[in-house]
DNA sequence: GACTTGTGCTAGTGCAATTAGAATAATAGG
DNA sequence: CCTATTATTCTAATTGCACTAGCACAAGTC
C-alpha cells in the first residue's frame, strides 16, 4: 500500500490520497475485502492530520469504493473493481494526446465536460 | 463565443473560462487566428472581476493555446488545433466509464497518473 | 495621437484545506 | 466481559487561494 502526495502540488491532499487508492482499485492491487491501513496510520507515516485521512476515506465510501466501520476499518467493497478495458482505453487516450502535444489540463477539461454533458 | 460559467460549482471560475476556451478550440468553433473576446468584456458580461478572466487567458497563454498581446488581445496560435480522433476517443472512454458506473474522479485520477507515468 | 487591451501592483474579503485536541460510539479480539 | 482499536463528531485556529476592487502603466492598434 502506497500514498504518494505531494503537498506543494497545489491539489489537495485528501484528493491525492482518494486518487492514490483509486489507481490502486484499478490496477487490482487491492481487491474486494482488502483494509486500507488506519488512518491513525497513514496520518503518522505521511506527516499529515489524521482528519485529512478520513476525509480521502470518506470520500471514497461516498464513491461507494470502501466500507468503514469503527474499529474495523476501511474495506474495499465488491463493486470497486475496474474493467482492463477502461485502463487499456485510458492509456491509449492518453498516449494519442501526449503524440499531439494536448497537456493534461486540457485533456481533464474535455473530459470532465463530456461527463457532465 | 460562449463562456458557460457556474460559480457555485466548487471549481475556479478562471478554470471554467479556460475549459470553455480549450472546448470551442477542440471542437473546431474556434481556429487559429480568431480573436478572444476582450476581457474587459467577458467580465462585464459575467459580472466577474477582469483578472479573473486575464488569469483564464494566462493560463491559456501558458499552455500556448492562445497568444496574448496589449492592443490586440487573445489570438488563437497555430498549434491549438485538436484531432477529432481525440474527441472521439474521449466520447468513448467516457461513455465506458459510466456504464461501468466509475466516477469522474476516479477517472481523472486515473488519467492523470497515466500522465504522468 | 487617440483608443484599445493586456500587465502589474496593492489591498481586502471569503472560503476551503489543514491542523489540533478532545470526547464519543461502534467493532474486534482475547 | 473487557480492553484496545478505529471511525465519528465537534469546536477552533491557522493558512493559502480565489475573487474582487481600483489604479497606473505599457504596448500595441487604427
Amino acid at each position: 500500500m502506497l500514498f504518494r502526495v505531494d503537498p506543494a502540488s497545489g491539489v489537495p491532499i485528501f484528493d491525492q490520497l482518494a486518487a492514490s487508492v483509486r489507481s490502486e482499485l484499478a490496477r487490482g492491487s487491492l481487491r474486494a475485502g482488502d483494509r486500507l491501513p488506519p488512518a491513525r496510520e497513514v496520518a503518522a507515516a505521511l506527516e499529515v492530520n489524521i482528519h485529512t485521512v478520513l476525509r480521502a476515506y470518506q470520500d471514497l465510501r461516498d464513491e461507494g469504493l470502501v466500507d468503514l466501520r469503527r474499529g474495523r476499518g476501511a474495506v474495499v467493497t465488491d463493486n470497486a473493481g475496474l474493467s482492463p478495458e477502461l485502463l487499456a482505453d485510458i492509456h491509449d487516450l492518453v498516449a494519442e494526446a501526449r503524440r499531439l502535444g494536448v497537456g493534461v489540463g486540457t485533456l481533464t477539461a474535455l473530459l470532465r465536460e463530456e461527463y457532465s454533458a
